[in-house]
DNA sequence: ATGGTAGTCCAACTA
């Protein structure tokens, strides 16, 4: 099984550039982030016509995930805890999780908080919506330690050094900050490994780069999406790839789909 | 030449 995430930033504006991804990439799992659009103006049909089916969550032009799956979509939900930080004024659940059960995987499309500054009430929302998601990981494994889960989605956190094009660059800002990197290796340390990591090293491997500056061709980029897996579907994984290319040419996301390759069920 | 973003919807915000 092929299960891919992908931040398109805008699956309207992008839909034929989405679907003949999809199309040749032989994937059978999609999760995409910032679809930005609200559920009635997701090109659902679309998708089906491509053979796969699709459940979304999108609340505004803004933010906005989904789950598509030509290996079944069952048992979907769009609030991994009913603990999960709102935010804004009035203070409101925000449209950064979906998760179904695709081929016996428990995949979780996820578009985590960006954290816009330091300083900003949007980092404490980040530290706290990450902090809700460790505490239901570790609730699903404490029930099953055999459970397949993915986490996949754009974290919005570079865990290491060499996971930005320049340390000083983002000195002070947020994505490479202590407590937003203590987050995520407490993901990790719960037990959801980086299963893309052995298959993609570092330094310079990165699956997002800006559009400003001719960040691309520069390669001046960041790690930002990942898949973090159970210790039952790290078992499973037996590769997988950033795709560069897609975040090449016109009318390409700012982020790259990145996609595990699974072996079959022991 | 010494430059240089893109999405939501039209003013400003988000990333």
């Amino acid at each position: 099984m092929r299960l891919a995430t992908w931040n398109v930033n805008s699956v309207r504006a992008r839909l034929d550039r989405v679907l003949a991804w999809i199309d040749r990439s032989d994937v059978d799992v999609v999760a995409l982030q910032e679809t930005k659009c609200k559920d009635e103006q997701f090109p659902e049909q679309a998708f089906l016509d491509l053979g796969y089916e699709v459940a979304h969550h999108g609340l505004s032009q803004w933010n906005g995930v989904a789950l598509v799956s030509r290996v079944g979509l069952e048992d979907v939900s769009t609030q991994f805890s009913p603990d999960v930080p709102h935010f804004g004024e009035p203070a409101a659940a925000e449209a950064r999780a979906i998760g179904a059960t695709c081929g016996g995987v428990r995949v979780w499309s996820l578009y985590v908080p960006n954290g816009r500054t330091l300083q900003d009430p949007h980092y404490v929302y980040k530290l706290a919506w990450l902090e809700a998601l460790r505490s239901a990981g570790v609730g699903w494994l404490g029930q099953d330690p055999q459970a397949q889960v993915a986490l996949v989605g754009d974290f919005n956190i570079a865990p290491t050094d060499d996971d930005v094009w320049d340390v000083d660059f983002f000195a002070g800002a947020t994505h490479v900050s202590e407590p937003e990197r203590a987050a995520f290796r407490s993901l990790v340390d719960a037990g959801f490994a980086d299963v893309v990591r052995p298959y993609a090293p570092g330094p310079g491997t990165f699956t997002y780069w800006d559009y400003t500056q001719l960040r691309f061709p520069k390669r001046q980029g960041m790690r930002i999406d990942f898949v973090l897996g159970s210790p039952a579907l790290q078992a499973r994984v037996s590769g997988a790839t950033i795709d560069r290319e897609e975040r090449k040419g016109k009318g390409a996301s700012d982020h790259a789909p990145v996609i595990v390759e699974l072996a079959p069920n022991a």
